[in-house]
DNA sequence: TTGAAAACGATCAAAATCAATCGAAAACGA
DNA sequence: TCGTTTTCGATTGATTTTGATCGTTTTCAA
């Protein structure tokens, strides 16, 4: 293979990708034209740099990761691995019964039983979730918001307001989202706010049932939410390590693998 | 099959999409000549952008989430008067200084006016509007909400609930709506959980700042709000009898019409 | 109620794209 | 100069996207 002189280098060429995503031609077949590589070098060079979150791959070229931040750090939690949280979130569903009052925490598993609840006008709906509130704002079940201050990298609400609201509710079923989850340290999650509602939650709830998909298994964040002890039932994925599932089921919780 | 040279990325067209759902244009046959491939792909992005909540099918086509909601809600006057109430919010946001914290009431008048504010973010927004919310559900300034039972047909959280955190805030000024005002009654809408709620937010606000525009005038509702002695300023439009006017500031509130 | 047209969902094949791998050329450091 | 590391391009098999087809469902009007 004979290479002529090099034209740029990488780091220039990166930056070119940058502002031509920006612009919106962001095929890599333009990419490759316009720079003159290869496209395995496109590719990587795409690879690097949403890595670094600068652009956001999508099948056939990038975009732009600028243009709606906020959204698009939703959307990429819920088209990841979504078929395992869709499944998670009907074996959730089978598990509530008529006429019951349940609570719906923020999250993209959460989210999908949210959307499955539309169809039941027998229940009441406690929530903090602002997406899951905006699923049933139409149609089906009484819908009650915890009110709080809206934290907008999970849209939910949180905070010590939340908490004159919670404490006077009491719920069936509660289901609750995590970032991760470790048998030492129970459930974490990144904001100590978000922690303490979760929390408080729990402590308000006949059953607290988790729904976490086995990508979060061994993950622990900043802040703790709370042990095994207050945690009914763990609704995860086939692809959580049976060892993972059995010493759990020790600790008192039943676990469910869909 | 010979494909023509892709013509633009997925996300790109599905984006395309939603904003003409929302103009109105959703039927697959236009979207799949405006966007020049098969009906199968316009059918497949549509079910993907339902699944994020995004649009709404129907046979034959979409509607968009949003728009279904405002209609629900502000159908009835929102096309005739939009535009008194748009100078109305306008007029109302020239109140605001910085860095106050206020309340937002539901309604369409007050929905323009969190509309206004997502550039703002040295201000504090407490509401019990799900739709005011949702407009500064991306950005702007921080956002509490009082969280309660959904109200559907005016989407704001109403109830004993509200209470709780209502109780606990202040604010520097509330933008009040209503459904009817006069000189004998007072303020009154339809609902008295709503009426409640406004009653309240208006007993822990500095100033109360009500946004009605004129065909609201002399109209009676069911549920009693209050008196004119809590209001201190009216926004109204120049619709507004003149001696309707002067016969208010009589009473105390002033009045300003744009 | 019935029948036709339109729309829909499922399925399959073609095309494009992607990821992984390998080898070669260039860059680098001593 | 020599050996190592990095970068790049080509190939191959897998994956994704797309369009066409076909049987079914929905809609609308008679």
């Amino acid at each position: 293979m004979i290479r002529e002189a090099c034209p740029v280098l990488a780091p220039q060429r990166r930056e070119r990708i940058r502002t031509l995503v920006r612009e919106g031609v962001a095929r890599v077949e333009d990419l490759r034209k316009t720079l003159k590589v290869s496209v395995a070098t496109i590719r990587r060079d795409l690879e690097v740099l949403e890595e670094q979150g600068k652009v956001r791959r999508v099948h056939g070229g990038a975009v732009s990761t600028e243009s709606r931040l906020e959204e698009s750090v939703f959307d990429d939690k819920t088209t990841q691995s979504s078929k395992e949280k869709l499944r998670i979130a009907e074996e959730a569903y089978r598990m509530i019964e008529r006429e019951e009052s349940i609570f719906i925490d923020g999250g993209s598993t959460t989210l999908f039983l949210a959307r499955m609840l539309r169809e039941r006008n027998d229940l009441t709906v406690v929530t903090n979730s602002l997406r899951a509130a905006l699923e049933l704002a139409e149609k089906g079940p009484r819908v009650i918001l915890t009110g709080g201050e809206l934290r907008r990298i999970s849209q939910t609400m949180v905070g010590p307001l939340t908490s004159a609201v919670l404490g006077q509710v009491r719920v069936d079923k509660a289901f609750m989202g995590t970032m991760g989850f470790c048998l030492t340290n129970g459930l974490t999650t990144t904001d100590p706010n978000e922690a303490y509602v979760k929390n408080l939650v729990a402590e308000h709830a006949n059953q607290v049932i988790l729904l976490a998909d086995s990508s979060k298994a061994e993950k622990v964040c900043f802040a703790r939410v709370s042990d095994w002890d207050k945690v009914d039932c763990l609704v995860s994925d086939d692809k959580l390590p049976p060892s993972f599932a059995k010493s759990l089921r020790k600790l008192g919780p039943k676990v469910r693998m869909t």
